[in-house]
DNA sequence: CGACCATTTGATATGGATCAAGCGATGTGG
DNA sequence: CCACATCGCTTGATCCATATCAAATGGTCG
């Protein structure tokens, strides 16, 4: 229950770079996007609740898990943020989310000033910073919905969710622990072992590795999933 | 567990007026506010999920709730608008939930492309845009962390929220049911009616009537929320 | 007064949490 | 290269918070 030690917590001021040619149909493509490529470390903090929200990130390769704690050490993981995923980006001056490094991971950092000066001046960067804001929301709003279901179709949802975000064809790798996931999922890690075992003896997955997951019978998986 | 029976449903299209005096702290208070007050009975549709989101509302008095459900009748409540509270505005062009009147409502309804028309020429109003949808984010996420708590720890911050958004002093009148309250809180009414009365119990508030709540003893219901 | 609906309260059932081993992969030092 | 510790995961046994089922109570409106 209790979120991994944190390693080293640098401030995004490591190499500066002009950066990568931002792809077009992305989200944060509308910017003229100068910033920093920043590594993590596994476990890595980028930012933490209530700190100052100076920049927005953006994932490049590698997993980060957005996350609240409660006073006694639970911990609500509110989102994974996968390549391509805009994540920091607050209307306050605030984080209202802790986020970390899932994997070795590397993401691209620019200053949230920037970007709101972009906004002010060019309303399709203001639609887009909605944009993000609202696919947030509707992410949070199904997330939601999944914490009134019942394990196996938190998991079974789960499963989708992931299949169509990183899934080539019908396997995928997950990045997160099983921990990870149980606190997405508001259950616990046993709960988790069981439920993906009993999927795998309804043969609706296989694992052939425990974080390697095959998709067998996806309408099954679609059937729980309302 | 079932939505209540819906009544009349009428597309927005009653009395055509210029808005009351927009209250210009308010967030739609930067828009230049042209639209309809409509009243809505108790439990009247307001809109639909997945119909054309063609207007955006706002709470004048009564109050709202927004939904989604299951296809075996489990429902979800997203949210609880009071009044000063607007709702129904989508990024994309249809609704992602459901929303009626509670009790007796009216709200104001303005058209959504009035308002995206303009945030386009207006950088504060796409501001205000990306705010409201802010707002509902971190409401989600609070409402996400509410559903990883046990039963009391929920019921402590409903009466909280309620408490903040519509109470005088320390006793409010709340506007929906047993069955709304839990399922917003994704517990059921015999939960949520003994948990209450457990608080009673604690003397950590007093029910004069069963929507009348009295707030007794504040700092216990803060303990139990986080 | 009587019907209806919302709410409360009581008795029992159950899904998932908790407690407790065991297991397999990975890494480390001898 | 192997013994052994560690870590992430799985599996089993038991417990408990909340759901479910059932009934009583109370408030509202005709």
């Amino acid at each position: 229950m209790l979120a991994p030690v944190q390693e080293a917590r640098r401030p995004p001021e490591t190499r500066h770079v002009r950066a990568a040619p931002p792809t077009c149909h992305s989200l944060l493509g509308a910017l003229d996007l100068t910033g920093a490529v920043m590594p993590f470390d596994r476990n890595a903090e980028i930012y933490g609740e209530n700190e100052p929200a100076d920049y927005v990130y953006k994932v490049i390769s590698g997993a980060v898990r957005s996350y609240k704690v409660l006073h006694d050490g639970r911990r609500q993981i509110d989102a994974f943020y996968l390549p391509g995923d805009v994540f920091g980006l607050e209307l306050g001056d605030e984080h209202t989310c802790s986020a970390e490094a899932i994997t070795e991971t590397t993401v691209l950092v620019v200053r949230r000033t920037h970007v709101l000066d972009a906004a002010e001046r060019r309303s399709e960067v203001a639609r887009n910073l909605w944009s993000l804001t609202a696919r947030d929301l509707r992410r949070a709003q199904h997330h939601t919905l999944l914490l009134i279901k019942s394990a196996q179709e938190r998991v079974a949802a789960f499963l989708l969710e992931m299949s169509e975000r990183l899934a080539a064809g019908t396997a995928f790798e997950l990045p997160m622990s099983r921990q990870d996931i149980a606190d997405y999922l508001g259950l616990t890690i046993e709960t988790v072992s069981r439920t993906l075992s009993q999927l795998e003896g309804a043969a609706a997955i296989s694992l052939p590795a425990s974080r390697r997951i095959v998709l067998r019978d996806r309408s099954a998986l679609d059937r729980l999933n309302d």
